[in-house]
RNA sequence: GGGUUGAUAGCUCAAUCGGUAGAGCAGUGCCCUUUUAAGGCAUUGGUUCUGGGUUCGAGUCCCAGUCAACCCA
């Protein structure tokens, strides 16, 4: 990468500008400089007159001969400084020279309205405060290759305006999540990263080692089981909102690590976390994308797909659904089912039991197809070890599996709390595999862990059906990706 | 893991049948006192992802590899 001479010849020529900067005692990568805000700040306090002090990049030279337009940008805004050769001092002019777009200006001046009425400082003083070394990318085009936009996010979040504003949506989303839990008497808390069982969910967890303590660890797949511990320990409301990993498949909707809310609400059941789950998404998406009707649209401006959050939102049978989707499914033998599953083209290697064949179905002819969201209730009881049973019907449990913009973005449960029913249930799962049982929680939960509801919800999930992302690497900052060979 | 497609200047993209690798922006120099994708004139810049092969001649065809995207598992 640094053999390409160009490239070279480019950083040559800033590096030049630098020496010569450092020869005139230009502090080039300067220090404290006192500001009146962000850009967008000072520019949103625009008032003709108003002497203000501002810092940013420079992201345009607009050269006139003898006045000079920059832009300063930084991630709230850009606001239009004018250098004019009569106002200011020749030492300005001559360090003004050896600005390129890049760098980082503090400049102190007036504002005034120009002929065209765009709010402009007019410089008095300028500070340097970093030079650019490399060039940025075009002004015009950004950066376009998907796999530059990823592994140098910050070229991607000064060129792009829509990757900017993606990621401005997730802060807000993240941020009105914790109020609107905050609000209701919930209390974040954390718990271990680092597992010795990793419980909690189905997944293949990344395996690490504790030198000193000498014993295997995992980096938890779901915090679930810790956070029971705490229901047991008298609290009664908590979230925990932070990283899950899961040592599978990299795809359009999994990276390795990934966000996850998880609230557990002590005398709750799964309807209340329904409940709960379904105003907290319409709360947000009020906030942040003004409205109920969710708009996804294309490069081109087109509206491609949209998702009406319109309360209340449906709530439909597992069965029911599979049922709508292969009419008479369930009257099948189990060989039939298979057969019929192959037979509409899915491919079964990876299903051995015949609960896990009709799962597949319901992932591709079902939970694809959604995109209003459904709360998927009265789900086989095999898929969740951690619920409850439903009393009305034993092969089911108390669950909610919220499915909204073609995936699952929360399950909810009616918590198991029954310790030996829970132990049996774990047995059950692992299927005679010699799987390793959190027998701690399986203690804690001898001692009582009060009926609870509990719910998760997928962060980056939730981010892409409110800003119409196609790719989890898109709601990620720094998604994975295989590092460049060498 | 399998299939398909792609990788050309700092960025965005061209290059017809295998025949001198080009443009815009950025950069450099000059002109210009309200521009805003500023403008005008001139100009620099290339290991065409890597390594092999075919050929008089390869960005283009073949083989292997790297990375990525999409589809499938």
């Amino acid at each position: 990468m640094e053999q390409h001479r160009s490239l070279q010849e480019l950083m040559a020529v800033r590096r030049e500008k630098l020496e010569v900067l450092r020869r005139m005692r230009v502090e080039v990568f300067g220090g404290r400089y006192e500001v009146d805000g962000s850009v967008g700040e000072v520019v949103n306090g625009f008032e003709v007159g108003r002497v203000v002090r501002v810092a940013g990049r420079v992201t345009a030279h607009r050269d006139m001969g003898k006045s000079h337009f920059l832009d300063l940008w930084d991630f709230s805004g850009r606001v239009q400084v004018y250098v004019n050769e009569k106002e200011v001092e020749r030492r300005l002019l001559e360090v003004l020279r050896l600005v390129d777009i890049g760098d980082f200006l503090g400049v102190c001046g007036e504002f005034f309205l120009t002929k065209t009425g765009e709010r402009t400082i007019r410089v008095k003083e300028m500070e340097f405060l970093t030079k650019a070394m490399r060039p940025l990318p075009d002004k015009w085009h950004g950066v376009v290759d998907v796999e530059k936009r990823t592994r140098q996010r910050y070229l991607d979040l000064i060129a792009n305006e829509r990757s900017r504003e993606i990621f401005e949506k997730r802060i807000r989303i993240v941020r009105l999540v914790r109020r609107f839990l905050e609000e209701r008497g919930f209390v974040e808390v954390e718990t271990p990263m680092l597992q010795i069982v990793a419980g909690g969910a189905a997944a293949t967890p990344f395996r690490t080692h504790h030198n000193a303590l000498d014993v295997d660890l995992y980096l938890r797949i779901a915090p679930e089981l810790y956070l029971k511990r705490l229901l047991v320990g008298g609290m009664t409301k908590i979230f925990e909102l932070n990283r899950n990993f899961r040592n599978e498949g990299i795809s359009r909707r999994h990276n390795p690590e990934f966000t996850m809310l998880e609230a557990y609400w002590a005398f709750a059941d799964f309807e209340k976390m329904s409940e709960l789950v379904e105003e907290m998404i319409c709360t947000v998406a009020e906030e942040v994308c003004g409205g109920l009707r969710i708009e996804h649209r294309s490069e081109d401006g087109e509206v491609k797909r949209v998702i009406n959050l319109e309360r209340p939102w449906r709530r439909a049978k597992y069965r029911d659904l599979v049922e709508e989707a292969v009419p008479g499914w369930f009257d099948l033998t189990v060989e039939e089912r298979r057969q019929k599953a192959l037979g509409m083209g899915l491919d079964l290697t990876h299903c051995q039991e015949d609960y896990e064949v009709t799962q597949h179905v319901f992932e591709k002819l079902v939970e694809e197809k959604i995109v209003d969201p459904v709360f998927v209730t009265h789900c086989p009881k095999e898929l969740i070890p951690l619920a409850k049973l439903n009393k009305a019907d034993p092969s089911t449990i108390e669950v909610y599996e919220l499915i909204a913009n073609g995936q699952e973005i929360s399950p909810g449960y009616s918590e198991l709390n029954d310790p030996d029913l829970q132990r049996k249930r774990f047995e059950e799962q692992s299927g005679g595999e010699k799987q390793k049982l959190d027998e701690d929680f399986l203690v804690a939960l001898e001692y009582g862990m009060p009926p609870a509801g509990g719910m998760g919800l997928g962060i980056d999930r939730l981010v892409m059906m409110l800003t119409g992302a196609e790719t989890i690497r898109d709601v990620i900052f720094f998604p994975h990706l295989r590092p460049e060979g060498q």
